[in-house]
DNA sequence: GCAAAAGTGTTGGAAATACACCCATGT
DNA sequence: ACATGGGTGTATTTCCAACACTTTTGC
């Protein structure tokens, strides 16, 4: 009986009142966003947290995330967190996994879908006037609050894959970068070293790579050339076929 | 005022019985897991689909999924409709995205969970009774319920991506497998041609395969030897760094 | 013996890597 | 002048793609 119920929608031959009284019934549970916001700066990869409100979690630091809201899309809850808290909403976001272990969150169930984001720091200097907005080291986070810490972890993996295949990092960066600054990126990301030679001539060779005739200002040395990311030129190139590569 | 509730768990000084009563008041949605399930049979790359119950969509095939059920999180869930559907449970699953627009169920709001599952068709010949449980091949999936067509795509984007980069595919095969039977569900996930010559010296490389000098029979040819996939030899030979790569 | 697929090596080109010196600027 | 990072080229190696013939089995 019970399991007929919960056979609920799949199940042949039920009318649209039973799905309908189905969904709207017990069997529902809170919706919430979480996003992992990436920022660069001083060459080192940060992330953006929180306080935590909760007195079980008091003194941790979590994640900024919200209820979604009954009228809301998945996507629009994650760029309205990112724009309430950093006044930002031309960025790139993505959607990277959905947490659902049922005593994730101590208020009762709780089902998050964790976002993952990337900011310009220099382009908006945050409001952090409130000291409950943090950026830290994202190569050295430990305790959050919640299940937080899997959340981040998961989504600084998903980044360090992302970002060796699509030009994601662009979005850390300002829109006039040196190739010094691109690479200190990679290298921050992706905890390695580069060759400073190869990494020019791949990226030279990538052929997206804006030259703006323009050098850097106040360098305590040679000033490199400034750069733009051409996404229209990516657009052309980007390859579709990689190989079986285990 | 309605603002200050929705930004409920994450703004600072609340009290737990005050997100308490957030999460288990209306701000709830109902919540699915849909399961996008692969075969292979007859070189040929295979997806179940159901008939939707719903008139609406009448005479559409769907996804096999069900509502989540209140104490249990989202993997449990998915594994719980494979089981019922399949009757396997020892099963390469992977959750693969979140779809959660407003409006994309007609009795009302659930967000689903989209799970890619992939089965071994010969190892338990469905129990296809019911002619509600149908095979269809994966490259010429046309409409389909709800959104699912858009799941659908996603998670066969998602499969054709993993491939060639985990060893996903023997999920797909018998645990005995010739080279010729591994090539060809490649090139039918991938819709592409490969080389025989290529393609066996780069399995034979990766030296993973174990060859388990028996050979096909019943093959109206000159039958191939058959091996099997040693998951712990990957394990130790998988690479951690590819490198950047648009 | 014929059809059908199994099995097997070599070669040329492309891409990745490793590596060292001179240059431009600020101090 | 010197310290700092910018900018460049080449040789080597590794990987990938292209390609054809002989072998084994079922019929």
């Amino acid at each position: 009986m019970a399991d007929a119920l919960n056979n609920s929608i799949l199940k042949s031959i039920k009318t649209f009142k039973t799905i309908q009284s189905e969904v709207q019934s017990i069997n529902r549970v809170a919706l919430s966003v979480d996003c992992v916001i990436f920022g660069f700066d001083e060459n080192k990869l940060k992330v953006l947290f929180i306080r935590s409100d909760l007195k079980k979690y008091q003194s941790k630091w979590s994640l900024l995330g919200d209820l979604v809201k009954p009228e809301e899309c998945l996507d629009t809850s994650a760029y309205r967190i990112l724009k309430q808290r950093t006044g930002l909403d031309d960025v790139y976001m993505e959607q990277v996994h959905t947490f659902g272990d049922v005593h994730r969150h101590p208020a009762g169930r709780v089902v998050t879908v964790a976002y993952c984001s990337l900011i310009n720091i220099q382009h908006h200097k945050l409001k952090i006037l409130d000291n409950e907005l943090h950026w830290h080291d994202a190569d050295s986070v430990s305790e959050l609050a919640f299940d937080h810490k899997e959340i981040f972890d998961t989504c600084f993996l998903r980044l360090q894959k992302r970002v060796q295949e699509h030009p994601l990092g662009f979005s850390l960066l300002p829109g006039k970068f040196s190739l010094r600054e691109l690479q200190n990126l990679y290298e921050a990301i992706l905890s390695i070293k580069l060759d400073r030679r190869n990494f020019r001539k791949k990226f030279f060779a990538m052929d997206f790579l804006v030259d703006l005739n323009e050098i850097e200002k106040n360098v305590p040395h040679r000033p490199g050339r400034l750069y733009k990311f051409d996404y229209d030129k990516y657009e052309k190139k980007k390859k579709k076929w990689s190989g079986i590569d285990f």
